[in-house]
DNA sequence: ATTTATTTGTATCGATCGAAACAAAATATA
DNA sequence: TATATTTTGTTTCGATCGATACAAATAAAT
């Protein structure tokens, strides 16, 4: 009954995500925005309402295709430590490779979008709970396996792993190093109980 | 031979601190940086050239002011696992009792300065390095006092808390709740050699 | 007292910001 | 084909951005 949209949404918020996480949501203007994308400024606002809106859904959209896609992907093949290694082992790759050096969408909105707004603060604590979560299954499957040591709590533990992660992320917009990286993980993995050729100290 | 300047530098800039912890480099405003140091336009100009050097400048007063302060202080009285718990209980508290969130402009400048500022990065990643090597030298004393498991790297160690301490300063503006806090730090802990009466599961 | 160098306050520069007014264009329905 | 409804492109709004021109104000040096 109306005149239908030329553009495929998912194809721009691709593009709006794209964006934000290169400059963060106050630092990219409606006119990049619509720029990249390949839209009118009317038209942006007409389809997803104000800046503040396309970036909730941009952010969503991104938490969809990175974050759960990874971690799908991942507990599909892998459980307990190992998930827990191929995951930053992915994590960190991707965040050398970056000539932009984005990092991660979430982490970056978390440092500059959450103290200032509250409702997206609730979002992105959500995401990252989601992360936290799970770490925390991983670290649940190690424990039934007897891989944890006593000592070791699991939801600690999961939290550590999350500020390891989030870690990472801000340490490689600054410094991507990635002897930096790699070892912000390597000692948490001794938390697991060693197994055939652990790493040790001269081993590198 | 000249006219007197009417403003005392550090005060003024303190609060061109407050200002860029508040609301980063990009947004804050001249305007706002101006009002908030008591001075005008022109005179900010003419004291600091202009906003980024005026960054520079809070940047490393606050460097000074907060993160060596902290360091100096701790390791007057504590060595070892003494001083990082000490460090990590302060930073903390800190965080927590911020009802602003503002977290550390340092990080916050690793995560949405650095990338787009080749020199500020090379000034941001040495303040993080400062930080590294303050566990770094935490750990060597509990590795020569024979607190630490031989399996446990010093270099790799002091990453791992570098990256913890980052991931705290992160979700504290995203998630401020003192389990996700501390529940960050405890695990990497018991890297130590457990002394007198370790924290153990179930203990909370 | 005059000179010289700097800071200060007022006013404003061109550029850009988020957002929208408006009409032309396009299509499903009647 | 006529109508209703939405999208599109052009244009522009008032506000704000970083930065500065300019002259009045100030105080040490001569």
């Amino acid at each position: 009954m109306s005149r239908p949209r030329a553009f495929d949404n998912d194809a721009v918020l691709d593009a709006a995500i794209e964006c934000f996480w290169r400059r963060g949501l106050a630092a990219t203007s409606v006119r990049d925005l619509a720029s990249q994308m390949g839209i009118n400024g009317p038209s942006l606002y007409n389809a997803f309402g104000d800046k503040r809106r396309l970036f909730a859904e941009a952010l969503e959209r991104y938490a969809q295709q990175s974050m759960r896609e990874r971690i799908t992907r991942i507990e599909a093949k892998y459980t307990g430590q190992d998930a827990i290694e191929v995951f930053f082992k992915e994590v960190i790759s991707r965040s050398l490779s970056d000539p932009d050096r984005r990092g991660c969408l979430i982490v970056n909105s978390a440092l500059d979008v959450a103290p200032h707004d509250k409702e997206l603060q609730l979002v992105i604590s959500a995401y990252l709970k989601e992360i936290e979560s799970f770490f925390g299954r991983c670290l649940g499957a190690a424990d039934r396996e007897g891989a944890l040591p006593g000592s070791v709590d699991v939801a600690d533990a999961a939290r550590l792993f999350l500020g390891i992660l989030l870690g990472i992320r801000v340490a490689s917009r600054a410094n991507p190093q990635r002897a930096l990286l790699e070892g912000m993980v390597r000692p948490a993995l001794t938390l697991f109980r060693s197994r055939n050729s652990p790493s040790k100290k001269g081993d590198r």
